[in-house]
DNA sequence: GTTGACTCCGTACTTCGGTACAGGGTTTAG
DNA sequence: CTAAACCCTGTACCGAAGTACGGAGTCAAC
């Protein structure tokens, strides 16, 4: 009866978040979780403020955050950051945006290619290679 | 009378593509360019074959493809390889596109706590660190 | 003939988010 | 009592696409 509910040890705290211990331990070494707390005999435990944080983390992630930034969202106080926190979901949303308009100029770039590629007469050299190798200009460095 | 108009040196190289000299070498370490060749006195030098090669596999590199993809690229035919050429590029769209919509996904939500965010009222915990705090399901694995 | 810019070769380091051991110790179910 | 399953610490490694650096050689200009 000194078992007290839903305490946990690393195996099950990561399950918990559908996370391998590995995982854990590497955000315990990056200071997202508490390297140190309640131990029963040898082996940490968990509790279930740790569960929420795991999964804060992972949802973070989810969402397009890197561990760096993870560790400045979770630096924040739901009371008196809501300003810091809104202007963080906000140039995530700018900078998330920005890598889609890179990517559909790809697809635009690769459609180009293909359609071009659709429309052009079987006995002719193949417009996908041959506009790779012969392009106008050479790509803009950086 | 023989140095033979446009032949250049490894610098002159990565110059006319935008890159660096180390750049050119881990190239040629991948395979990507040929690392012997041509030589005047102990410099290798290079000629507007391997300047158009180059500039092929940095606009590959633009439109998405890895270096390995790259590859796979320069060992197809003009002549012989439209299919695959097309194929390939039809791949990337897919690929490009399925990560558009995982780009996609996390916009919405990340709009969806700035606007629950922008309609709450003052005195009220911050709901976007609310919800990273306590959503419904812990993200699936993988 | 010397200075400065360039080249060569090899190796090591970077970022990011983990993953994979190795070599122990502990716990718990049967 | 023993064996499986779990935990501990520490270190090394993965992929991708480079970047950095050391130490030496060489080339071109003045």
């Amino acid at each position: 009866m000194n078992t007290p509910i839903s305490t946990l040890t690393i195996g099950a705290l990561a399950k918990s978040a559908g996370v391998g211990v590995e995982t854990v331990r590497y955000y315990q070494r990056r200071g997202l979780l508490a390297a140190n707390g309640a131990h029963r005999g040898a082996f940490r435990v968990y509790g279930m403020d740790e569960v929420a944080r795991l999964r804060f983390i992972r949802r973070a992630q989810a969402l397009g955050f890197s561990l760096d930034e993870v560790s400045e969202l979770l630096a924040l106080d739901e009371e008196t950051d809501r300003e810091r926190a809104r202007a963080f979901a906000q140039a995530k949303i700018a900078d998330v945006e920005s890598r889609i308009r890179q990517l559909e100029e790809m697809r635009g770039a690769l459609q180009g290619l293909v359609s071009c590629c659709e429309h052009t007469e079987a006995p002719a050299p193949c417009p996908i290679l041959h506009a790779l190798a012969n392009a106008a200009e050479p790509p803009a460095r950086e």
